[in-house]
DNA sequence: TCGTATCGAAACTATTGCGTCTCGTAATTA
DNA sequence: TAATTACGAGACGCAATAGTTTCGATACGA
């Protein structure tokens, strides 16, 4: 049942403004990291004013939330019916979205602020966990389908096959293309291969 | 051969100075994180003046870096002969220094400070290089001595090994026990094991 | 037409934090 | 003793930035 909206008197906001706004504000997260996120810059940007922004979220904390939740990793599952292939696409595209996107700087911020806050580790381990449901589902399908090994551990392959990307992502700057991923996932997959 | 170091004339630079500053430095950077590690708090934490910092150190980033470099993970070679038994030992220490120690938090927000600036990762990378030389070196033992396969990658099994570390230290917070490292362990090494 | 809320733009306030400089004092060499 | 450098403390200049307020203009309901 739509209830029609109760009307209030005076100009009713832009919603073009909402999509400007968070668009601008991607672009600059995008470009200059968490550290040139700034409010001017991004009205700047959106070609709206301060107050405009003020008008919608709270604080720059409450904009750049919702700048990261929308920006996050969307992780597709591909469903191949080859659990390496599965892994390797999935593993690409997070690889590709932590080296070449905002979402690096983001989640490696989030990460230092999570080791320091409470609140903030508690927001970002869901996070996490939503991520992980993914390839946890696809290697528990392949489980399932007698491909691995019946006693594997799907949450802890999921995390074998994963910290390596994460580790040449933000620490080493070691190669991450897809022969590298293959050979990661197939590595590990020997030890919970079924046989 | 030493040399008498060349006497200047006025009063020497006091070595706890040195000390006490990056010692405050370290204990700020882990409690505060990237964001609140401020040349102002750590000349008040250790009980010197700002001028003392800035005669030592050029700039808060370079203070921020010696600082890192200093409090990292010491990893002493086990070789006790077996692959398995070393990776463990070390990746043992590796799990408890960043999990029960003011290192994880300091090396999340050196991970923040990398992700965005360029002088910050290439120190860190370097730093990270000297790191992986031990296990590295266990695993290539293993292939001189015909344990694993004489075609693995020691670079690359080493993240795959230690990644999930780093995950569950800094993202999930799921459990980190020798149980769990052994099952890492072999795991791996099961898909490069020489047959 | 009137009242009200929004708009973009920008001035404004207040805070933070880097890096410099000054002060009076202490340690060291010549 | 004289010259020189370091010390802790903190004031200071300066730039950046969060958040507020003001401005004239605009869009809507009544």
């Amino acid at each position: 049942m739509a209830t029609t909206p109760a009307r209030r008197p005076g100009r009713p906001r832009d919603a073009r403004a909402d999509e400007a706004i968070l668009e601008a504000a991607a672009a600059v997260l995008a470009e200059q990291g968490p550290g040139g996120f700034t409010v001017d810059a991004v009205a700047a940007r959106a070609g709206r004013g301060k107050a405009t922004i003020y008008r919608r979220w709270p604080s720059r904390a409450h904009l750049m939330l919702d700048t990261a939740r929308l920006a996050g990793v969307v992780l597709d599952d591909p469903d191949t019916g080859s659990v390496v292939e599965d892994l390797v696409t999935i593993l690409g595209h997070l690889a590709e979205k932590l080296t070449t996107s905002s979402v690096g700087p983001l989640v490696a911020a989030t990460i230092a602020e999570a080791a320091v806050n409470e609140e903030t580790r508690k927001v970002y381990a869901e996070f996490i966990g939503e991520r992980r449901a993914v390839p946890v589902q696809v290697v528990q399908r392949a489980i399932d389908r007698g491909e691995l090994r019946a006693d594997a551990d799907p949450d802890l392959v999921v995390d074998i096959v994963s910290g390596p990307v994460f580790l040449r992502a933000f620490m080493s700057q070691a190669p991450l293309d897809e022969t590298v991923l293959r050979r990661v996932v197939t590595t590990v997959l020997e030890g919970v291969r079924a046989r």
